[in-house]
Parts: C-alpha cells; structure tokens; sequence
DNA sequence: CTCCAGGCGCCTT
DNA sequence: AAGGCGCATGGA
C-alpha cells in the first residue's frame, strides 16, 4: 500500500526547472531562494532541481503523486524530442541556451484564462492580474507558507458569477468582458473543455476561437500548453520578430506564411521549438532592443479572423 | 511626458 | 483579403 509523504524525488535528467518555469507558459510560479512555490489544481506544491533530481513538498500528504509528473511531464523522453529539432544555428543556439527547457501539461481553464489575460501585457502583468484573480476568488488551500494559505485557481462558475467591475477590480482593463463571457459560455456547458483534447487539432482550435477574446495565437498557447497538441505553434510578437529575423533576413513575412513554415521547418515538435525560441530571444539577447527588424512597425496583417460558420 | 507590453475585435479600403 | 486602430493598466 503506498504510504503518504510530504516530500518525494524524481528522477529528472535533462530537466531545467528554472527554465520552464520561467519561460512565460504558466503564471503563479514564485522563485524562493532555490525553491519554486506554486499551486498545481487544488494543491499547493515547492519544487527543487539538483543533480539530475526533482525534490517535491506539498502543504498535505499525499498517497500518489502521477498529478505532479503529469503536470511536469516528467515521463517525456526529451532526447526524442531534441531529435526532431532542425539542425540549423538558430535552433542549436536556442537549445544551448535552455537545455531541458520542457513544455508543461497544464489545466486547461486556467490556462485559457491566463493567456485571455495576457494580450497586450507583460509576463510580471499578467501573474500580477493572475494572482489578485486567485487571491479574490479562488478557493483557499494550505501552504507552507507565512499564513498558512494559499489559493487554487477559481473555478468558470466561480468568475461566470462576477460582475465585470468585480474582475477590472482584478487590473485586468478591456479583457475582463472577454473573461466574463467565456467564463459564462464553460459554466453553461456550451464549450465542454475537457472535449477538446479528444478532438483534432483543427477543431480544436476552432472551437477554442468561438470564444471572447481568443484569437489564433491566444488557442494555439492552451492547444500546446494544456492539451499538448505538438504541432499548436504560437506566434506572438517575440516569435514573429525572431522568426523574420532569423529564417527571413528580417523581412517582414504574413502571419499566414509564418505559420506555414513553422510547420513545414519545425516539424512534429514545432511547438517545443517555439517555446525555446521564444524564451531564447526573450530572455537570452540582452543585446536585442525589443525592435522590430526593420522600419518601424512589426504588426502583421491578421490573416486568421474567426469565421462566422 | 511618451512608448509599449506573449492580441483581439471591429472598422475601413 | 489586407491593414489600421482602440482597448486598460502600469513600468521604463
């Protein structure tokens, strides 16, 4: 009979913690000291990596801990995954840079609440606006923390029962009626998320962009970060800018185009590429003056407006 | 002060 | 189809 532990360790060569957790996929991370804090559903965890090891310690015991080498997808063989990168320098500079960088497998709601949340906002915004939500609004739980408490990420019939003062309260601005609907439209049963992943990509993604506030880029984030669609690549602006930069001569290329080559260049691990570009131009150029490549502006048409059906 | 941030929706041509 | 702009909020 399993027993119940605070603490437990994985194995996990080729594993970069700090990497992932920082690569701007999920939002209620917190690095203390050498440790990462943070709340995976309705329970509040610390993580620590050391030699090829990932040491676990929850607020209660717990008897199995499958809900925490899913959520790291500790069971992914990485080396498999490196293999289907291209062999080009762009990519090999990435991979050099974030070694074991790892995509995360996460709730979908919260995911697809978070990245509604993150248009037009830095990453320390949009945890900022994350953190007040659940704060406000989700349940409490024990931590292991001054207080004792922390809280999970609210429920859709949690928000769908504010009022949208209540969430601009949480410094969301234009988004919180994008908010208020979508969580209204999953509390009704009208979108059932838990559907998604059983559906094809494509459909996926379309049912995904019937919701307020979700466009191309915001679906295919909860398409690779919640349900782990390999292919889901998301172009946002850092993506779009290394991409001309790098495989464009710093031309300016339609999203449509882009989205094609990423498929076409990154294969059946686009997505994984992407995160490690994405956090290699973020976060390892200091040189890079967040410019657009050429003249002026980086907007690109947008070229993937929902269809009325 | 201005500019812009992991976009989207809606409006013009 | 393609491009432009406003939308809140806050930090540089």
């Amino acid at each position: 009979m399993a027993v119940s532990t605070n603490v437990t360790t994985f194995a996990a060569p080729d594993y970069n913690l700090t990497a992932t957790l920082e690569s701007g996929q999920a939002f209620r991370w917190s690095r203390l000291g050498e440790s990462w804090e943070g709340v995976i559903d309705e329970r509040w965890v610390r993580l620590k990596e050391s030699d090829g090891q990932l040491t676990a310690e929850t607020a209660l015991p717990c008897r199995e801990w499958g809900w925490l080498s899913q959520y790291l997808q500790l069971e992914v063989d990485f080396g498999s995954i490196l293999s289907t990168f291209p062999p080009d320098r762009p990519m090999s500079e990435a991979v050099d840079y974030c070694r074991g960088l790892r995509l995360l497998r996460q709730e979908p709601w919260e995911c697809l609440v978070s990245f509604i949340l993150s248009s037009t906002k830095q990453i320390v915004q949009i945890r900022q606006i994350v953190r007040l939500l659940c704060e406000r609004h989700g349940n409490p739980i024990p931590a292991l923390v001054p207080g004792g408490l922390d809280h999970s990420f609210p429920k859709p019939t949690a928000l769908a029962s504010l009022s949208e003062t209540e969430l601009r309260a949480c410094k969301m601005g234009f988004r919180a009626p994008y908010l208020l609907e979508t969580a209204q439209c999953v509390a009704k049963g009208e979108l059932d998320l838990a559907d998604l992943g059983r559906q094809p990509l494509d459909e996926a993604r379309t049912a995904l962009m019937r919701l307020p506030g979700v466009g191309r880029k915001v679906a295919d984030c909860v398409l690779l970060f919640a349900y782990g669609f390999p292919t889901a690549f998301p172009v946002d602006v850092w993506v779009l800018r290394a991409l001309q930069r790098l495989y464009f001569r710093g031309r300016r290329v339609s999203l449509k185009r882009l989205q094609r080559f990423s498929q076409e260049h990154f294969g059946p691990c686009a997505g994984y590429a992407q995160q490690y570009l994405f956090h290699y131009v973020r976060t390892g150029q200091p040189s890079r003056t967040d410019r657009p490549p050429i003249g002026g502006k980086s907007k690109v048409a947008n070229l993937d407006r929902k269809s009325k059906e």
